[in-house]
RNA sequence: UGGCCUAUGGUGUAAUUGGUAACACAGCUGGUUUUGGUCCAGUCGUUCUAGGUUCGAGUCCUAGUAGGCCAACCA
């Protein structure tokens, strides 16, 4: 059937397998399990484009479980904010789960682990349980309450539910191996006390799972198939399997864990504790300050879902070490906007230009294309005036030939409008340019047919008309670090690399058609870069966000 | 020093499971262009090391080397 010789990553070749090997593909279920605790980032957007991916390729269902069994850490608000990210990435999850809906189940599988002596209340601090645990090359020793009876287990145990005991004094573990080369099989944890309200439990249950305890369960009850999570948790499969060998009855999908890398960005950091610092140390501007990595960052940056998920696709699941350059996602963004983003004209560092022989007070509406390489999107048309803006980096009094810009004595055509020739220039007593005089060539009129207008013009230069420019508050975003990989020095803190110039702000004068532009509205600055509308624009002060520079190919020239 | 995992161009990922090492990005050279954008054409460069099995090894075997992970009442 499968013609096209499509590539699989090693998680596709395992559901492979499995289905020749006689696995039900009805029976294929995925999940999405997100701690309520932060905001999705953009390593989890691999993670969704996997399990989602897989969801679609198969026609499986998806679940989306909120992995929330830390009421300490754990929020509404980020309930609601991953939802939000995971639909405009364009994915659709089948039901909208909680562990917490399976306390009650979780607490009686509990009770059978202690009436079978599998688990044991060990009412010790966490510092002997730790000095117990014995190191990697010595085994542990067994707790003192390892071999309490099964009657006082349930009794305290039961205890500990109901809110008889303090945080901290008990605590349910499971009766494994304190000898194992495996750390996490020495009695891990099953549930500990804690006088805490859960966002959906409220204050019902005084005791909550661990993340080991509630995870492979939470996937047996859900009958999940395949459950991928990051490769540090490869060594707790052990105890995944071993916590499901408890619970599962012969008729009922048994899942399967198995484990992928984590992506890295360049530049960034891909991890919630890291980004929360960065958000409660006022480093950025919240959660979704266009800086972040995080969906919600890089969706008010102005990147598109299909950008996203075109990078994920493109860098696909493996099982090692990577270090993702962000220009791959820059790349993604440029391929993606350049498609659907509508062309427009702004100046960022103005120089005014006078056209001398262009009648004073004459005002024309030239027609100018909305994107060259989509005729349907049609045209649309920019007051021309006898002065305009440029960009101040388009003029200068001389320079060699491979500098194809205005240059004293020397001619451009201004996009959509006349051919000039810079006659002179005037300067402040520092030396700045303060205004350029030019002639334009009233023949020259873009699109009129005259054979003037067709002269072949080694330039042209994007301008706006002061008279009738847009005065607007532009952002421009440079990387959060300088160093490409900020968290992995042994010597220095990522902190220590914060890029202080990661924000600039200036005023840009822009064609005044923008003046409605709504938030979150995508546009090429030609010749500059895609900008989007922000959040914070109102009608008085509009405000854009520089998603991404275009490819800048006379910027390596001049580096050379 | 115990266990687990990984090693393919500058980066990321593939390789019909033992049969021509490919794709994308980046780089470089041209062409087109009223965006130094887009688009088009071409080009550069790779299987950690050493042995072994085989007609044939990125893939299998042996021994190394390097990197990551593992001892929270976090997930």
């Amino acid at each position: 059937m499968s013609e096209t010789a499509e590539s699989l990553n090693f998680i596709e070749h395992i559901v492979e397998e499995d289905l020749q090997g006689g696995y039900p593909k009805k029976a294929l279920r995925f999940r999405f399990p997100p701690e309520p605790n932060g905001y999705l980032h953009i390593g989890h957007a691999s993670s969704i484009c996997l399990n989602f991916g897989l969801g679609l390729r198969y026609n499986a269902p998806v679940n989306l479980r909120f992995d929330d069994t830390n009421p300490i850490k754990e929020e509404k608000a980020f309930v609601d904010a991953i939802k939000k990210d995971i639909e405009w990435l364009g994915y659709k999850w089948d039901t909208e789960r909680y562990a917490s809906d399976y306390f009650q189940q979780l607490y009686d599988w509990a009770v059978e682990m202690i009436m079978d002596g599998k688990a044991y209340v060990d009412s010790q601090s966490s510092e002997e349980m730790a000095s117990q645990k014995g190191t990697p090359t010595e085994a542990g020793v067994d707790s003192p309450y390892r071999n309490r009876s099964i009657a006082d287990n349930l009794e305290i145990f039961e205890a500990m539910k109901n809110g008889d005991y303090q945080e901290g004094s008990h605590v349910l573990r499971a009766k494994i191996d304190m000898a194992s080369q495996n750390m996490l099989m020495r009695d891990p944890i099953m549930y500990r006390v804690l006088h805490k309200a859960h966002h959906r439990t409220n204050t019902d249950w005084c005791i909550y799972p661990m993340y080991d305890w509630a995870h492979g369960e939470s996937d047996y009850i859900e009958e999940v198939s395949h459950s991928l999570c990051t490769l540090e948790f490869a060594m707790h499969r052990e105890l995944y399997n071993w916590f499901l060998d408890q619970v599962v009855v012969s008729d009922k999908v048994r899942p399967k864990q198995r484990e992928f890398a984590r992506r890295n960005l360049s530049h960034t950091v891909v991890s919630k504790r890291k980004l929360l610092q960065l958000v409660e140390q006022d480093v950025v501007n919240g959660w979704d300050d266009p800086r972040m990595p995080t969906i919600s960052g890089l969706r008010r940056r102005g990147y598109s879902p299909a950008a996203i998920r075109n990078f994920a696709d493109t860098i696909g699941i493996a099982k090692r070490e990577n270090l993702i350059d962000v220009s791959l996602l820059e790349f993604h963004a440029r391929e993606d906007l350049n498609k659907i983003a509508p062309r427009v004209m702004g100046v960022l560092d103005p120089v005014k230009v006078i056209i001398t022989n262009y009648p004073e007070g004459k005002e024309e509406w030239l027609e100018t294309e909305n994107n060259p390489g989509d005729e349907l999107a049609g045209n649309r048309k920019v007051p021309f005036s006898k002065e305009i803006y440029i960009e101040r980096d388009d003029f200068k009094e001389e320079a060699n030939r491979k500098y194809f810009r205005l240059k004293l004595g020397g001619e451009v055509r201004l996009k959509s409008a006349y051919i000039i020739k810079a006659e002179s220039c005037t300067k402040d007593i520092d030396g700045n340019i303060m205004e350029i005089q030019c002639t334009y060539d009233p023949k020259s009129k873009s699109g009129s047919g005259t054979e003037e207008s067709m002269r072949k013009v080694k330039g042209t230069l994007h301008w706006v008309s002061v008279a009738h420019a847009l005065k607007a508050e532009i952002r421009l975003y440079d990387r959060l670090f300088t160093d490409e990989s900020p968290d992995t020095h042994k010597d220095k803190g990522f902190m220590d690399f914060i890029n202080d110039e990661s924000l600039q702000v200036i005023t840009g004068y822009l064609e005044p058609g923008l003046k409605d532009a709504k938030v979150g509205e995508q546009m090429q600055f030609q010749r500059l870069g895609y900008f989007c509308v922000d959040p914070d624009s109102t009608n008085d002060n509009l405000v854009f966000n520089r998603t991404v520079g275009l490819r800048d190919t006379w910027a390596k020239i001049q580096n050379k």
